[in-house]
Formats: structure tokens, C-alpha cells, sequence
DNA sequence: GTCTATATAATGATAGAC
DNA sequence: GTCTATCATTATATAGAC
């Protein structure tokens, strides 16, 4: 057989793998000839492979996705919300994943709303999981609930992300961010901001008394 | 006197505002022609006047934190965390900066910075008269906290306004951002997540037990 | 101050040899 | 499959006339 599938499929997959991580840390705008330098090929043989920088960039954002349901059997039990970015930074092999999600949720777009999906999804099922073993409060409106959290959690990490030098490792970043936040974080799930509950009581008033999960 | 001062600063100022609702909605890439074209001059004049597009975009940040400086003054009483862009959004004359805003958020720069250190700022003052009147619990680290929640206001508002149709006009989504988040806030800010302590206590007990402001 | 015309640089993409 | 060379487009920025 003459097809040489191996050789073109490597160079295919390593352009792509150089890709998602010029990406990850630089945002899309590289250019594509940043990106040939780093696999060591032309210019001219990325296009001939993608067809078009968009073409390439939609093929990396799927690789991510995949790769993101993939690792979806362990992280669905385990991951709190805004907790999956950070398990993934901590996994060297990972890091460019969690960078190029990063990358696509400041840019926006499609993936960057799958993956919020994924993230509300992931923290519904884990809240649910929470509050039927009796460690989390029931909610009002549960799904409201996981989605508010869900962007909360990703939208400080954001902040906090954009507040660190420019470069910096995505680790260090979620490191820091651990270390400075677990205190107010666990205080806020703990025991709550405010000492009465008459904001919330007027709401519910005012919203037509709905139904009161109470313990 | 031959100066025209007054024509001259009209020309420039009136630029620099197109350039700051430009840069508001479309971000800071737009070109320098399309500013040009809003302020109906040519691309040249810009140039001539500001020396580059950097210093442009420089002269609009110093006049969109100078705004924001001066709006300071009734917005530290009542602005919650999160709440001065809402704020800002719905006053008509506002609205630009607002965006502006927003865009320096996610591109990051010494204007974001300057901005979350206002709204982390706001929020500790804020926090602070709370927890003197009695409505807000202490925390133990209260700097930690302001941060805290500044930033998971910021950040959640931020990853909705990625979720809502590009274009869409800032109000409306922050008006949204409230309607559906409203009360899984309440909830959490009045009853927390948790059912017990135990979370907190094993941290506040590794920590090394730092002082409790219980009241 | 303001313009038109142009220089310069970077980028995505193509043509065609090997 | 892979390259070099080149094109077409777009952007910032400059030159020089008015």
C-alpha cells in the first residue's frame, strides 16, 4: 500500500496538539505561523492540512470538548463547582486543556457554552448528590442554583486569572486562588452572609410565596 | 491669541468619546478608520491627535477611571458587590463606560486592575458598615471576604455576559443576570450551603484556630 | 487642524515546484 | 506531504498639500 496513513496522521495530530497549547496560553489571535514554527512544519502545510485557521481552530475546540467528556466519568462525582478547571491545571498533561477552555470562555463562543454546560450540568448532579446525603440545603429552585454557582465559581477564577501577570502558569494561578479564598469560600457555604433572613423573606413574599423545602 | 483651544479639545474630545463607546461594545480591536468614521473624520486626524492607537486607548482609560473616580462619591454608600456596573448600566449617559468596563475586564490591562481594586475597596467599606449595623455576620478574615465576593460578583456577571448574544445591550443582561439569579443569591447569602460546620471547623482547626468573631 | 495618498508591516490564504 | 514564493487584505502609521 502506498497511503501512508501514519506519517500524515502524526504531523495532522501534532499540529493540532501545538495548536491547542499556543492557544491555551496565548488566546486565539496567534497567528498561524507561530503555530507551523512550533511543529516544525510551514505555514503553507497548516492550511494544507485544516484548510483555513478557522478550520483548524474548530478542529482543536473539539479535540478540548472530547477530551472534556471523556474525563466526565471521574470528575462528575468528585468535582464541586468550578472545581473541574482546577483538577485538570493540576494534571500536567491536562494543563493545555484547561488553559485553551479558559481561552475559549474570555472569547466566547460555542465551546466556551458547551463547556459552561457541562459545568452547571456537573454541578446539578452534584448538588442533588449533596443535598440527599443531608450535607447540602435544599434549594428553591435547584437548577437556578447549580447554574448561579456554576458561574460564580468560574467567573471569580476568571477575575482572579486576569488579576495574575500575563504568562503565568494556569497551576500557580489556581493554587494561589485556592489558598487565598478557601476561608471566605467556606465561610460563605457555612454560615451565610447575613444575620436575618428578611431579604429573602420579602422576595418570597413578593414572588408569591412558592414552595419552602424546609428540613 | 492665536491658540484655538476650544476647537481643538472639541475635535479631541469628541473622538476620544466615539473611540470609548466603540471600544465599549466592539472591544479594543476595533479599527482606528471605524473610529475615525463614527467621530467623521479621517483616519489621519486620530493619529495626529493622539499619536497612536495605544495612546488612544491610553487616554480612554485615564478618562473612563477618571468617571469612574468621580462617581465615587454616591456610589460607596449603596454599591453592593457587583452592584456599581448595574448601576452604571442603567443610566443612560453611563452606559458606555460601563461597557467600557466590561471589555478592559476581560482583556485584562491596568484599567481592569484599577477597577476590581475600586470594587474590592467598595465592597470592604460596604461589608463593614453592614456588619456594624448588625445585618451582615463578621467574617475572620474580612479583606479575604470583600475580595472574595467582589470577584464572584464580577466573575458571574462576566460569564453571563459571555453567554448573552454578542451585541446584546449591557443593561438588558444585567437585568437578566438579576431576574434569574436573584434568589439562588438570597439563599445562599441568608442560609449558606452547607447543613453543618464541619467543613469549616476542620479547616479553621488545621489553620491553626485563628480568632472567631462570633457575636 | 484636516485632508488624501502612501509607506510599512502583519496576517490568512494560494500557486506551483519537488 | 511538504516546501518556497507570492498574493490579497487589512492595519497602523507617516508625508506632505491645503
Amino acid at each position: 500500500m502506498r497511503s501512508v496513513d501514519a506519517g500524515d496522521l502524526t504531523t495532522r495530530v501534532r499540529i493540532r496538539d501545538v495548536a491547542v497549547r499556543r492557544f491555551a496560553v496565548e488566546g486565539f489571535e496567534v497567528p498561524v505561523r507561530a503555530i507551523a514554527q512550533d511543529a516544525g512544519v510551514s505555514a503553507a502545510l497548516v492550511m494544507h492540512h485544516f484548510g483555513s485557521k478557522d478550520a483548524l481552530r474548530a478542529e482543536c475546540d473539539a479535540y478540548v470538548l472530547r477530551v472534556l467528556r471523556e474525563s466526565e466519568t471521574e470528575s462528575l462525582v468528585t468535582a464541586a463547582p468550578g472545581q473541574l478547571l482546577a483538577e485538570l491545571a493540576t494534571i500536567e498533561e491536562y494543563a493545555p486543556i484547561a488553559g485553551y477552555v479558559v481561552q475559549a470562555l474570555l472569547a466566547g463562543g460555542d465551546l466556551a457554552t458547551a463547556f459552561l454546560d457541562r459545568m452547571v450540568r456537573d454541578a446539578e448532579i452534584y448538588l442533588q448528590q449533596a443535598v440527599d446525603a443531608g450535607r447540602v440545603r435544599p434549594s428553591r429552585d435547584p437548577a437556578a442554583r447549580a447554574r448561579y454557582l456554576a458561574y460564580l465559581g468560574l467567573g471569580g477564577l476568571l477575575v482572579h486569572l486576569r488579576q495574575s501577570p500575563r504568562g503565568t502558569d494556569l497551576g500557580a494561578v489556581l493554587r494561589s486562588y485556592a489558598d487565598i479564598f478557601v476561608l471566605p469560600g467556606l465561610e460563605l457555604y457555612t454560615e451565610g452572609l447575613f444575620t436575618d433572613s428578611s431579604l429573602l423573606d420579602t422576595f418570597l413574599d413578593q414572588a408569591g410565596a412558592p414552595s419552602r423545602p424546609e428540613t
